[in-house]
DNA sequence: ATAAACCTTCTACCTAGATAGAAGGTCAAG
DNA sequence: CTTGACCTTCTATCTAGGTAGAAGGTTTAT
């Protein structure tokens, strides 16, 4: 099997597949004598394994980690479910995070309605945002503009 | 005053500084003789307004929309209540596919505990994750590795 | 007077995960 | 035999928000 047919059958494209070759998730293919890379059907289980770790928001460093593990003929069940465990961890986190952020936002916003005239004398800028206690903290919520949520 | 003495009072760095005058959130401070940038208390303000707006997850884009409101002597409440509402309804709608999320990685989670071998047979990978319907949709929870968040 | 501490511009690098193009070799069908 | 679909490598680009260094000019303190 040749790289474009291994991508039809994954859905991956063929720059893909080679780029993933080259962060190590897949293993170096042999080649035919004219120098083609040359899938087998293993192939395909594995780079579908990759297409499903990625849609459970494993990062490519997290899979090519389980991929070792499965390389040196170790089970890799205690392994993932530590990923998964720290997956599980992560998003407590991060959802305890934002329903802060949510609150403090919202109180904002509620203040915002009763100012009247939200820019202040001495040349500031937004009454709305600089009179609040809101970003005491030295954290910053970046984590709110995430991948695909941009509208345009 | 020097950019310097601007940083210190801010807590931005002088690259930084630099760098958001490019990016147009700073307007061209006037110059010494010697070629220096020369600020002003009003830039002081403008800084400490562009920390804080950051802290509230305002993007820099976000935050120059805001600023170039202000610069044309319009007040900026109505700009701002407009993004605050857009964060909110984010962070809502953000929180509430983290919850989806968690609610599916936990019952994975449950399942790889009654898995006893989760490496079937026929070169399959891991059978905690290849055999969840977990990923099925197209949609890639890229979201859940935010800035700050990867352990190191 | 000279070293430290500033300042300037310009350019390159970092993350993450690809995507796109250039320049060129190979192969199957018509 | 030639056209188009493949394949190869290498390099550049994108997002977002900076950081770091080179190469050089200025100012302040000792």
């Amino acid at each position: 099997m040749k790289i474009g047919e291994l991508g039809r059958a994954t859905g991956f494209k063929d720059k893909t597949i080679r780029y993933y070759e080259r962060q190590g998730l897949l293993p170096d293919p042999g080649r035919t004598s004219s120098g083609y890379r040359a899938y087998g059907p293993e192939d395909v289980d594995r780079l579908q394994f990759v297409g499903k770790a990625k849609r459970l928001g494993l990062s490519l460093e997290e899979i090519r980690g389980i991929l070792r593990v499965h390389d040196q003929r170790e089970a890799t069940c205690s392994h993932v479910c530590g990923l998964l465990d720290q997956k599980l961890a992560q998003t407590d986190a991060l959802i305890h995070d934002l329903q802060t952020f949510r609150k403090e936002l919202a109180q904002l916003r509620k203040g915002a309605d009763a100012t009247a005239d939200c820019r202040p004398a001495g040349g500031r800028i937004c009454g709305i945002i600089e009179n609040s206690s809101f970003g005491a903290g030295q954290e910053t919520m970046t984590w709110i503009r995430s991948p695909g949520m941009r509208a345009e």
